[in-house]
DNA sequence: GCAAATTAATGATTTATTCAAG
DNA sequence: CTTGAATAAATCATTAATTTGC
């Protein structure tokens, strides 16, 4: 009846957002970097970077990782529940091999002792053996180390350039870069996932190459970074004792030369970790969560790689703890927590991506049915 | 150092929001009108007209509901808790006299007897003796009863204007305006804080006058409406006994044709009462609460001024109990606690307002720290 | 009276649930 | 059945009341 309301009710019926793949790996990927809970600054600029594949509001950004978070932590309760019930019903249940990679969730609640997750609990180990890494088609050719970096003027650089520290200092000592993460962390969490400078410098041959069937983007500790199609000397890149973990804990193979010897894979994950400090994980009768790898994280701060103490819990890395509940006096024990807690980061975590996808489509918003909580 | 949080560093401090006096009225006006949820438009359309007394942004409102209807529910399950468990206890507690009319907020929601609250408590008394109000400087002249109504072009209208009863009806019956309002509610708040068209009709010579030193805006249950500065007639405006108390406790002085000598004072608070309901008010010996004023106060819902049963703390207008030091279990004492507790607005309050005043502030929308459910 | 110390209120966030489009 | 959207419940954190000791 009301002029107004049929104008309302006449509108293009604004269905829900459907992402696109390619949105949900960038989301996916920021989650899993750390960042499960972009203040508004960030979802903006998260959500200019999606545009480029797809319509999309600040608001949907901002209920992906609602929900995102929600819906890691109830998995990881039920998880949890489950592994409690079958510890409870007897034993040998089955969790026999490698219970894959997630759990260590939201530590978080009630806990005090929350610090002490990570330590060495998960089960299942990987470590050494190569190649255990869910499907790994060998890729083309390639072979090269060289990539632009910076150039390119393309918004899903924009964040990565939009840095803080214009520093550089090739590689910095590790105190050096050390100190600076707390720094930086100090000062209310600013860096986020935006770009070091200093990774630049660490890595010149890193530079964008005209959009062509032969790159991926990689986030490296949430950084977008492109990378060839194919094989990738590591070592040039990331320096000798340097080897690459498949998010499902196994390790890249690579050569002789420390050269990867199969390309990045689209929407899978990895860790850069040194090698030396890989350990095998071993189950911790205490901890509900397994998966968890004992491991000495890389740290690409500013500068070259830097190694970091600390341990992980490589299946928290879909659904990191949410420090809410976290003592908050927790940092007697140096762990490497996540981001998120208030810890310094550390860890590399590399996302593969490939963006010679659809350029910007340009669309509308795509308004949820009122994006209340969000405008 | 960074520039960017230097500018942000040197910031008002913004710190949260602290809604002023009339803002707080305003927002409890609207949302005991019915309006517990605005939707995004709606929610402009206050923060705009919020606006006029301090800073605040969409943020600020959205929160503002949120946390309202949320305290509110909470209330009123304790309450009925309370109840449930006093029932149980034993009996002879109180409720006895009338049971006013207010309780029950959110008509959506589960509560059940959320009605029954609010009977008759209070003690202090005042009543009779005219003009003990507080500073109430006689105004200049004008004496007339004929308002502009609609018109205006203002936006501090454009809320009671985008009503959705177009109907009319002259004064409708206790009954059928009080069936009205149920349905109302019923239809999931629909009319919300919009004027009602009734109002209007019985107040005939209401009209939106230009903007100038002679106009007034007061709140009437909630709905914004424009009186002369001034003498004002308010037997024509709604009714014979009809008199109006300042917040004080004071009446204010009519001649013998019932018009008011002395203008309505900016940001002071007023409850238009039915003379003949007056008792005088007298002190509570266990309550802390003084200035108790026992009256059944006057509804103006859909049409004629109701008259709605209830006990008042007039004390309460100007600085809410702070409830502070009310037992916050006192519901036994059925109050008619202030709009604060939860109800269905019912009795009559008036706040006058001058909207010549402070032109609208124009500050920074002073931003939560985030506002990040909003935008 | 005043100012630190306490306590209640309440603005802002986050988490848990629920609803419904696809 | 998955998951985007929306809302309610629970929490956190800051502000203003109130209390207390001088």
């Amino acid at each position: 009846m009301d002029p107004e309301q049929q104008a309302a009710a006449a509108e293009p019926v604004r269905s829900r957002w459907t992402p696109k793949p390619e949105q949900i790996l960038i989301l996916e990927s920021i989650f899993n970097s750390g960042m499960v809970n972009p203040p508004k600054d960030e979802t903006v600029r998260i959500r200019k970077l999606l545009e480029r594949f797809g319509a999309v509001g600040d608001a949907n950004v901002f209920y992906w990782f609602q929900n995102r978070r929600s819906r890691s932590r109830r998995r990881q309760r039920q998880l949890q529940a489950q592994a409690a019930a079958a510890v409870a019903a007897g034993s040998s249940s089955s969790s026999s091999g490698s219970s894959g990679g997630h759990g260590g969730l939201a530590p978080g609640h009630a806990g005090s002792s929350s610090v002490g997750m990570f330590a060495h609990g998960g089960a299942a180990a990987y470590g050494g053996s190569p190649s255990s890494c869910a499907s790994w088609p060998p890729s083309s050719a390639g072979m090269m180390g060289d990539l632009d970096c910076g150039g390119g003027g393309d918004d899903l650089f924009a964040i990565s350039r939009q840095m803080g520290y214009a520093d550089g200092g090739g590689s910095g000592s590790s105190a050096t870069a050390a100190a600076a993460v707390s720094q930086q962390h100090q000062q209310q969490q600013q860096l986020y996932y935006s770009c070091q400078p200093g990774e630049r410098q660490a890595m010149p041959c890193m530079h964008v190459l005209p959009r062509n069937g032969s790159i991926l983007t990689v986030f490296i500790n949430g950084v977008a970074t492109e990378v060839p199609r194919g094989p990738i000397d590591l070592r040039s890149m990331f320096g000798q004792d340097v080897v690459l973990v498949h998010s499902t804990g196994g390790l890249l193979p690579v050569n002789e030369y420390g050269v990867l010897m199969q390309s990045l894979q689209m929407g899978e994950s990895y860790f850069l970790v040194a090698a030396s400090w890989c350990h095998r994980a071993r189950s911790d009768m205490e901890q509900k969560t397994t998966s968890v790898m004992e491991i000495e994280a890389m740290e690409i701060q500013a500068g070259m790689p830097q190694a970091v103490g600390g341990t992980m819990d490589v299946g928290a890395l879909t659904a990191p703890p949410t420090k809410r509940s976290t003592p908050r006096v927790s940092a007697a024990t140096n762990y490497l927590t996540w981001p998120h807690s208030d810890r310094t980061c550390s860890f590399c975590f590399c996302f593969c991506l490939d963006l010679l996808l659809p350029p910007p489509p340009a669309a509308s918003p795509i308004s949820g049915r009122r994006a209340e909580a969000y405008y």
